[in-house]
DNA sequence: CCTGGAATAGAAAGCGCTTTCAGAAAGCGC
DNA sequence: GCGCTTTCTGAAAGCGCTTTCTATTCCAGG
């Protein structure tokens, strides 16, 4: 019952009778060693279990390919798709990819990248909107700055440019003005806003987005028509229940995410209303599961995958610029049954 | 520009001009020191934004509690909600995690595992099913069994259990059988089933207790029955594809997990079939989601939450005895609208 | 004013590994 | 067989940190 005890280096190489120079040139197939020695050190090395200690090979300086990626929940599906895009690039490249979510907790996000930093991982890359909060972003800097300065990449995607690195972003302005666009022409005159937290700027900006292109056809967004929820389906959810036990006079409700599309489909369901009949929606993302909804949602889809694929590979290519690239994604309106013309 | 050039304790000792054993003592708060001393110390160590090197202080003993998480998909809602329990717990105890796909390939599993083994970390969680495929569980094992004997621990969810360490599985087997029995009650005789690899232990569980339960009604399930399709939402629809086209006669089916029961009740909308007006459709896991759909799906609820708390607790608490722990988890029959009477 | 003991700072060892560096062995042409 | 280059192995330094261990300082009591 050996407590903490691990086999090390030193321990393959006596059992081998060779030096630990050996065993590690051996190891790690550094250089050339002659067959018999080499023989001896692997059998040592499997019959001992070794296991090298990346603590020790990092601090000697050989790098341990492992990039973090940061993002505020994995189970949502919008981050859990970017992720596997990212992990797609990363494996090509041989890298490992490990992913922490905050819960949009400040705190937790800079202690993730304080020990991703401290482990001088290669790469750190942050998946989401950030709050216009300048402590936040102040703290973040002071991690990242010192990182970046150290070697290490760095590359966000759908963040605020306050943070001056290499980023990918969605426009999410131009397509919510475009899913107005489409709207309008079906149609509806009376729009339901259901938004995040205004503070986050994706939200805002989407807002901004929709609400310009309304104002473009002569159609008010009042603050009233706005409700801010929970940035989740529970959030759409109690967004919309409010929305509707309030009377609402709306002939369309755009969420500003799909997953707060879902909650205010099953709302709309409970209070039996139906879609499109009674009311369309709208969201935005086009995350996969939108397809299986009844009636499929009507979005502006992001090609998520490429999101975290771009990030990726931001983070990969060396900026041999000193200005902070931008990569800039565009959405696609696709209309399908849970919005419809309106009856005149 | 420097390259790679990072702040060591070494340089904020310098500049506070202290020995490098006092600058630890302050960062750490290991031991008193004086006051005007500390203050040097930190101001230095703000103004040359120093990180600790995380490899140098667990070189040095001191230990990083970061554990890690490995399973298929993290966009699996499945391992999503069970992560959120893991993380729940491992915050509670001041431990960060870091999550891996292993998108179901042997040697990323056993890769990511000897990482977490190289960066000596305090546990290792694996979630899923495991196919039954010995030389996959040897090698695992073979990664495994050292890092537990070096005090590593581990603790696993829905795994077969040929692997020796302290475990959460779900009773699938009287989950399933329980299923069957209520849509039995119903008046359904002729069942289909979409099957995940049967390879997979979790599918093969449920598979036999739905099979056992419906042969203590003298209903038969034979093998044509039973439909081998990916694991996924897209191998639910293909399988209930396959299913109608060759002219099903079931009037239930039963999906394996509800993420495949998704992709079914897809395929059947696009069929034009109603569900449960033509067929009725069950899942298994209770996955969030399910309750969005229409109609919402009847299907085995399991405390995902729960199962990834559980495990995350198993392996912060000792095994003191010397055999490996095992949680079983119950399932519970939710029924809702996907299901119906048999018409008689 | 001196001694003993309690605080506190610094020196140095060492965690496990990689990697230069130098030395030993081996191969070659003369 | 001698001096030369070419391999290959081992000794040793050092990555950045923590932590003993030792040396100093400081104060109380005699």
């Amino acid at each position: 019952m050996a407590e903490r005890t691990h086999v090390t280096l030193q321990d393959v190489a006596r059992a081998a009778a060779v030096s630990p120079a050996t065993a590690s040139r051996v190891l790690n197939g550094t250089a050339k060693v002659r067959d018999d020695l080499r023989e001896r050190v692997q059998d040592a090395a499997g019959r001992l279990a070794y296991a090298p200690n990346a603590h020790a090979q990092a601090l000697a300086g050989a790098s341990r390919p492992t990039v973090g990626v940061i993002c505020h929940d994995v189970s949502d599906p919008y981050f859990a798709v970017i992720a596997r895009g990212i992990m797609r690039v990363a494996g090509d490249n041989g890298l490992l990819v490990m992913l922490a979510s905050t819960f949009r907790d400040a705190d937790r996000e800079v202690a993730y990248v304080s020990m991703l930093r401290a482990q001088r991982a290669p790469a750190i890359l942050l998946i989401g909107s950030g709050f216009e909060d300048k402590t936040w972003e102040r703290s973040l800097a002071a991690e990242l700055g010192p990182y970046l300065r150290g070697g290490g990449r760095v590359a966000v995607v759908s963040r605020h440019r306050s943070l001056r690195v290499d980023s990918v972003l969605p426009e999410n302005r131009a397509g919510a003005a475009a899913l107005a666009n489409a709207l309008l022409e079906m149609g509806h005159r009376r729009f339901a806003v259901l938004a995040g937290p205004r503070a986050l700027t994706t939200v805002a900006d989407r807002i901004a987005g929709f609400r310009s292109a309304l104002a473009g056809a002569g159609v008010p967004l009042s603050e009233e028509d706005i409700v801010e929820c929970g940035f989740t389906r529970d959030g759409g959810y109690a967004g919309m229940s409010s929305l509707i036990d309030r009377g609402m006079r709306a002939t369309c409700v755009f969420a500003v995410t799909d997953v707060m599309a879902i909650g205010a489909l099953t709302a709309l369901r409970d209070k039996g209303l139906s879609v499109p009949g009674d009311v369309s929606v709208a969201g935005f993302d086009d995350i996969p599961i939108v397809r299986d909804l009844t009636p499929p949602l009507t979005t502006v889809a992001l090609p998520l995958e490429q999101l975290g694929e771009q990030a990726m590979e931001l983070a990969l290519r060396e900026n041999s610029g000193r200005r902070s690239r931008i990569v800039r994604v565009e959405g696609r309106v696709v209309i399908r049954e849970s919005t419809g013309r309106v009856r005149s």
